[in-house]
Formats: C-alpha cells, structure tokens, sequence
RNA sequence: GGUCUCGUAGCUCAGUUGGAUAGAGCAACAGCCUUCUAAGCUGUGGGUCGCAGGUUCGAAUCCUGCCGGGAUCACCA
C-alpha cells in the first residue's frame, strides 16, 4: 500500500489491495492483483503492474523478483526468508497457537443424545464435530466449556421403561451381557413393534388411523407412567433412575471410545422446568400474548415466520419454553461470550425462533448464540431409519472400523514384530482414524453419504494415509538418530534448497491463517483438507529425495529438519480434529 | 404452498470468501519395491461447475427466476 502511494502519491482502498497466494502453474509466491487499483494509477494493467513490482523489487529485501501476466503482478520471495522462517517456527513448538489478549469464553454444547437408545452414526458426527471445533477454539486463545445435556426424561423414555416391566423379566446389562444403552434400546424397539400391532389391530376393527395411534392401550400406558414420573411416583422413579444409568454408562464408554469428554453434564430431567419463568415475564411484558384458552404464543409474523406456541393452555412447557430457560442458565451460568450449540439442520427453524425470542426478552447476548448445523448423514441406500432398523450402531461401526484396520494390516504385514497389547492399540488408533478423517474432511453443513465398504478405504485422501506419512518421519528421525546424525535446532547454513522443500515450507507457512479461518467457521474439514494436502506434498517429497544419504549430509540434515516441522504440524493438526497418530505403524 | 439449504469428473469430496488454464482421492488403464515403511510414488483418460439471465475488467463463488434433492413450518423432544 505504501509503494502504491509512493509512485502514485494517492492512498488506495484498503479493499483495493489484494494479495494472494500465486497460483501453483505460475512463477512467484504471492500475486498483487492490480485490477482494482487502475482507478488510481489511470494507466493500463500490465504498466501498473510494472511499475509496482519494479518499486517492489527495489525497495524491499524481501522480494527477489516479479513477473506480470495480464493484471497480474506475482511477486517472488527470496529463499533466505523461507529458510529463516523455517528456523523460526522449528524454534516455535507452540507455532500457529493463538496468544489473544482478548480472549473469549465460549460454551459449546455438543452431543445431546437420549436415553432410550444408543447412538448411531448421526451421533457420531455430532461430537466428533462438537469435540473438534472445541479443540481447534481452545488453540486459538479462547476459554472453552463443553457441555452435554442428556435428554433423560419424556415419552419415549417411558416407552423402553414399560416395554422392560412387560417383557424384561428382570433383565439387567451383566444377565444379558450387553452395553446398557444397546439393552434399554432393544426394549424401545419392542415397544414399538407392540405398539404397531396394537395399532393394527384397532385399524381392522374400524377405527381410523389418527384415533388408533391414540387409544392403542400401549401408549395409553407409556403416558400414565409419565404422569407418574412427575408425580414422583417412588416405583417408577427408581426404575427410571436404574434404567439411565445403564445407558449412561454404556454412552460412557462410546464416548471414551471416539475420544470425546465434557466438562459439564446437563440433565434434562433437572432443567425442563426452566423458562416458563421467563414466559410468564414476557407475558407480563407484552412480548408474548395470551389466547382464549390460556395458552401462551410468541407472534413472529413480522420476522416472516409463524406463531409459536410457549405454553399449553394448561400451563406446561414446551420445548422451546425449556431451551429459553437452559440458554439463559447457561449464560447466568458461565457469562459465556458465545454459545454454540452443536445440532443437526433439523433443527435450524427452531434456533432462528429463539434467537429470535431471546432478543425479545431483551437480552443482550442472543446474538452471540451460534447453531453450528450440520447436514444428516446418508447411506448409499438412503436416510437412515431407526424403525426400519436401516441405523448405523456408533459401537458397532467402531469395531467394524478397527477389524477392517486390523485385517488390512495383517494383510499387509504391517503388525510383525508388535506385542499384542501395542499391536491393539495400534489398529485402534488407525480404525478410528479413518472413521473419523472420513467425516470431519466433510464440510459441517453439507449432508453426506457414508457408505460402509469406502470409509474403511486406507489410501488416498483418508485418515491412515495421513498417520502413515507420521510414522514414517517419526521413523526417519529414529533413524537417524541411530545412524548419528544430528537432528539439527536449525539451519545456519544456507542450502540450496529444491522446488519441492521449497513448497513444502510455503504450505507450512499457511498453517495459523488455517487455525484462524476453521476457527471463524467453526469447521475442522478445512483444517483436515490442510493436514492432506501437507501429508501428501510430504510423500512426494520423500519420494523424490533420500534424505539420510552418507554423501549429502548438509543437505540431509535441512530435510531432516523439515521433516520434523511437518511431523509436527501433523500431529497438532489430528490433535485439533480429535485424531490420534501412532508413533510406529 | 412459505422459509432455509444443497447441486462441481462415473462415485466421495476440496475449491483460500469475486481472480489467471477447475482440484484431490476412489474406480479404470500403464509404469515404479537394492535408498528410510509400496497404507507409497509417477503417468493417461475423465467437466456445459443443475439450467437461463443479470451485476463487472473478471462469476463455480454475488443477485433474480426456473429445475432437481433434502430439511422445516407440531399443544414431539
């Protein structure tokens, strides 16, 4: 901006000046485009262009060389400042952290499962998402909470409740050898299919379908049991009480298994009272308003949307009513500067309407309430369905990924020579790897397929190719250090260096700016895109020059260097999406 | 029907927020194991960026309208 003003002696818009990276078919590093700038100079492109890039070469040390292709003006950076700025971040071992002075507190919750089945696939797109944003956030300076709330109470609780007391007998997750949440769910599922035949049965005596669905005597039961539970019915309770915590500690272990935790737990059956409060004060206010029959509505017609029922005529809340009061908790709470909630796009109406009723109440921070919606998740044959038992079990998907990992490996000889022990946790960490590079590389919002057979692919842009090109220069840099070779702080000298050392760096030097910008866009798939294009760029380096040979050790050493820096934005790279990396494998 | 959202190679996905000749992987085909791990590397073929307009020096990207898929518009959570 400054050369412009010098040659041009007028200050240009900041807009004006755009600088980006060059792209890779051109020579040069980073590209002036000067189109915007022709209001100012009053003279063609390429003269522009010139003139800058000649200021440019001759004014600053940095830039060795410019060349101009139409309105383009590609600079070129000296290769002393790649190679210095290698030094720099190898003395770094924080590089790309974040040290804000004004840091945040963000509250993200994530997860939010029920306790009436197991998690599926769906799930497991929500807290490898909700985890990872939340690692990449902390990275970036911010004070981070994560939070669950478990959606522990309501009808279709009852449902696996009654199914148990009819046809359990007396079955617990030891007697059955089974994780609790798969347990309760089977009885869920058999509620259902009780209830369908029910169902049928009223409809071949006549009756009409929506009067069925209602007066099936099954249903009828599961909503009595409810009004026991808020009765505080001691039976039931227990029941209730016995029956969660066997699906909490079955959760328990499928989030330690996909490498998910939480600072603070929320329960739905603690909270679900909240918020009428906050009704009942909008009422008064005027925000919302009452109809004949006593219930209570939110008119949101001037926003383009539709009424929205708060509470029924008989008082009782509805889900909105109870997200109103658990956002306003959470903010009394933590006085979090942010929260995110982590829900699938289902749910996108319901998150405009309470930002949207936040601000009515006249709360300041409604606006700092971020939905981070991500698409469903399809299989080949299409939606999942848990009633038509077309769900993807999350336990079942895990260990399905590790025995494939497994196989794969053994196939491959890879395993030879491990104990048993290191041998499991190795194909542990890579059959997880690469169920979770498959879905975090997908960007958040957008739906996407998973098909079975292609997820538990191992080559190509996939979570096991990355970990594998870890291994080997963690392999490499043992080897060298067998061979003696000193693995260097840094680079004194200044070698020669290649095309492809030289690209290497330049992608390791977008790295912050990769942080910054999943951070803002709360999206570890750009970060997983970044940490490919680095592994893969990394083997066609390896590829290309052998790096411990005895005759070039100079050279060898500033490889050897480099290729400690790329192991180690590798491994903080998987680290942010929640991915583990194996040492050896 | 209203609102939101997505549509890029046969398939799964990127595309640095408006820049140059559109990028990977899988699948197909042809090569590469005396270098440190071949879960790798090299090459070939494959595109009307859903369609049509508009905005401007310049559009996969922004605006409008169609077409197609999905979500949502509950006194369910």
């Amino acid at each position: 901006m400054d050369a412009v003003q010098k040659i041009y002696e007028q200050l240009p818009d900041e807009k004006a000046i755009q600088i980006q990276r060059t792209r890779k078919d051109f020579k040069g590093d980073f590209t002036l485009v000067v189109f915007p700038l022709l209001r100012i100079t009053k003279k063609p492109p390429e003269q522009t262009a010139n003139e800058i890039g000649e200021f440019l070469k001759r004014e600053v040390e940095e830039i060795s060389d410019y060349n101009v292709i139409k309105g383009f003006l590609n600079l070129s950076v000296d290769n002393n400042f790649w190679i210095s700025f290698l030094n720099t971040i190898v003395g770094d071992p924080d590089f790309g952290l974040q040290k804000r002075t004004n840091p945040k507190k963000i509250l993200i919750e994530y997860s939010s499962p029920n306790t009436n089945k197991p998690l599926h696939l769906g799930h497991i797109r929500n807290n490898l998402l909700g985890y990872s944003v939340a690692t990449i956030l902390e990275t970036q300076g911010h004070e981070v909470v994560k939070v669950n709330l478990v959606n522990d109470r309501g009808i279709h609780i009852c449902k696996s409740m009654l199914a148990w007391q009819k046809w359990g007998n007396n079955l617990d997750p030891d007697k059955a050898d089974k994780k609790g949440d798969h347990l309760v769910g089977d009885f869920y599922v058999k509620f259902d299919q009780e209830y369908k035949k029910e169902v049928n049965t009223l409809l071949q005596q006549g009756m009409n379908e929506e009067d069925a669905k209602k007066k099936a005597p099954l249903i009828a039961e599961a909503q009595e049991m409810l009004r026991k539970w808020e009765a505080r019915d001691p039976e039931v309770i227990e029941l209730w009480k016995e029956m969660n915590r066997w699906v909490l500690d079955g959760f328990d272990i499928t989030y330690k298994n996909l490498g998910v935790d939480f600072d603070k737990i929320y329960f739905e059956s603690d909270t679900y009272k909240l918020g009428k409060q906050l009704v009942l004060q909008g009422l008064d206010e005027g925000v919302f308003y009452k109809k004949e029959d006593g219930s209570v509505w939110a008119d949101l017609t001037d926003e383009g949307l539709d009424e929205k029922l708060l509470l029924r005529a008989d008082g009782t809340s509805v889900y909105m009513t109870q997200d109103l009061g658990t956002a306003n908790q959470r903010h009394d709470d933590f006085n979090a500067n942010e929260l995110i909630y982590v829900v699938g796009n289902e749910q996108n109406y319901h998150f405009q309407v309470l930002r949207i009723l936040l601000s009515k109440l006249g709360f300041s921070w409604a606006e700092q309430i971020h939905h981070l919606s991500y698409g469903m998740v399809e299989l080949p044959e299409g939606k999942m369905k848990s009633r038509e038992g077309t769900v993807v079990d999350a336990d079942d998907l895990i260990e399905e990924m590790v025995q494939t990992a497994e196989s794969m490996s053994k196939e491959l000889g890879k395993l030879d020579g491990f104990e048993e022990q290191e041998k499991n946790r190795i194909i542990r960490t890579i059959g997880l790897g690469a169920l979770k590079y498959f879905i975090l590389k997908v960007d958040p919002k957008k739906s996407m397929t998973f098909n079975p057979k292609e997820s538990i692919d191992f080559n190509g842009n996939t979570g096991p190719f990355i970990q594998y090109s870890y291994t080997r220069i963690q392999s490499l840099i043992k080897k060298a250090k067998d061979k003696g070779l000193k693995i260097p702080e840094k680079t004194d000298q200044k070698p020669k260096i290649s095309s492809k050392e030289l690209q290497l760096i330049k992608i390791l030097h977008q790295y912050p700016e990769i942080l910054t910008e999943a951070a803002a866009n709360y999206s570890p798939a750009v970060i997983a895109n970044y940490i490919y294009e680095v592994a893969k760029e990394y083997n066609q380096f390896y590829h290309d020059h052998p790096i411990l040979s005895e005759e070039k050790r100079s050279v060898s050493q500033f490889r050897l260097l480099l290729s400690v820096q790329v192991g180690r934005i590798i491994r903080s790279g998987m680290k942010l999406l929640g991915i583990d990396v194996p040492e050896r494998m």
